[in-house]
DNA sequence: AACCAGGTCGTGA
DNA sequence: TCACGACATGGT
């Protein structure tokens, strides 16, 4: 108890990149900022709330998981955080696609794609459509704070000053009434919110399924949820399903692939995922969180 | 005060 | 197939 597991010399990892990238929601920093170098987050993740710091060490990062025991990091944050992943190769696969990505994959070299939970991940982008990533935030802690179960003391380490509960389950989500939904603000998403719940609480989309299936029959199967589209199928698939391949295509990576490929011409978004997926192959998904980070960072075809 | 946000649905050519 | 408005909510 209390003891706390230690990383030293992570290389290719940043944890404000890794959160603040948009493929996750439900976390939040608690440092002061102050120091430049020092990021502390609390993530809720995994059935657990998470305590970590990153500082620099003399070669890569060194990332501290507070309280926490060595077999929790074993079978559970180090497939998390995707540590164990060579993005060195997947850097450099990208940059061989088009080499005039070096800069943007350097200027986001700490991205890592985390592996979340399905059902969490396919809520939280259902939520996304047509919101602003803080509004996503809110709404996907709404959720859980009035439908998922409550922390276990023991489970944190210093009060959380945002959350006290986890992720709502399929079968919670399932079990509320649809005005019970809209209290988290989802709006006209609470509709979608529960036939996604229903087809995944009664068995008939799992990751299991989905698992056996290929990306297009996978997909296919994702978009029958009222409120699934190309989009949202495609973030499951990236962030929940460990589909690598994946190349979701929002405003924003229209905005920035139109910039880089299209001669600010506008193009369909079934084109421009086509062309991503060939041009990046298996490296797609990452390709497209570091075009993403990118824009949304240098506002790329924003006024 | 309009307009937009990590979209999708329903409708009508 | 394709264009277009509606859809809750909150922020400029």
């Amino acid at each position: 108890m209390n003891r706390n597991f230690v990383l030293e010399n992570i290389k290719d990892f940043h944890l404000n990149q890794v959160l603040e990238c948009g493929q996750c929601f439900h976390f939040a920093r608690t440092d002061s900022g102050i120091n430049p170098d020092e990021y502390e987050y609390e993530i809720v993740a995994k059935d657990r709330i998470l305590h970590i710091k990153e500082e620099p060490s003399s070669d890569g990062v060194r990332l501290i998981f507070f309280n926490t025991e060595d077999w929790e990091y074993q079978t559970i944050w180090k497939q998390y955080f995707d540590i164990e992943r060579d993005y060195a190769e997947i850097k450099y696969n990208i940059i061989q696609a088009d080499p005039r990505l070096e800069e943007i994959v350097d200027q986001n070299s700490g991205i890592r794609i985390l592996n979340q939970d399905f059902f969490e991940t396919l809520i939280s982008f259902i939520v996304s459509q047509n919101k602003q990533i803080p509004q996503i935030k809110q709404v996907v802690n709404n959720l859980s704070t009035e439908l998922g179960t409550k922390f276990d003391v023991t489970m944190i380490d210093r009060l959380s000053s945002e959350f006290d509960s986890f992720f709502p389950t399929a079968e919670q989500l399932h079990m509320a009434t649809e005005e019970e939904v809209r209290m988290s603000k989802c709006g006209f998403r609470a509709p979608y919110i529960k036939d996604a719940a229903e087809k995944v609480f009664s068995g008939e989309i799992t990751a299991e399924k989905l698992a056996k299936l290929d990306d297009d029959d996978a997909r296919e199967l994702l978009m029958s949820i009222h409120g699934v589209g190309e989009k949202v199928a495609n973030c499951v698939m990236l962030f929940g399903l460990g589909r690598r391949s994946a190349f979701p295509v929002d405003v924003w990576m229209k905005r920035i692939c139109e910039y880089l490929y299209y001669d600010e011409v506008d193009t369909p978004k079934s084109i421009i995922e086509e062309d991503a997926k060939k041009r990046f192959g298996k490296y797609a998904g990452y390709a497209q969180q570091y075009l993403f980070m990118y824009g949304q960072k240098n506002r790329i075809g924003i006024k």
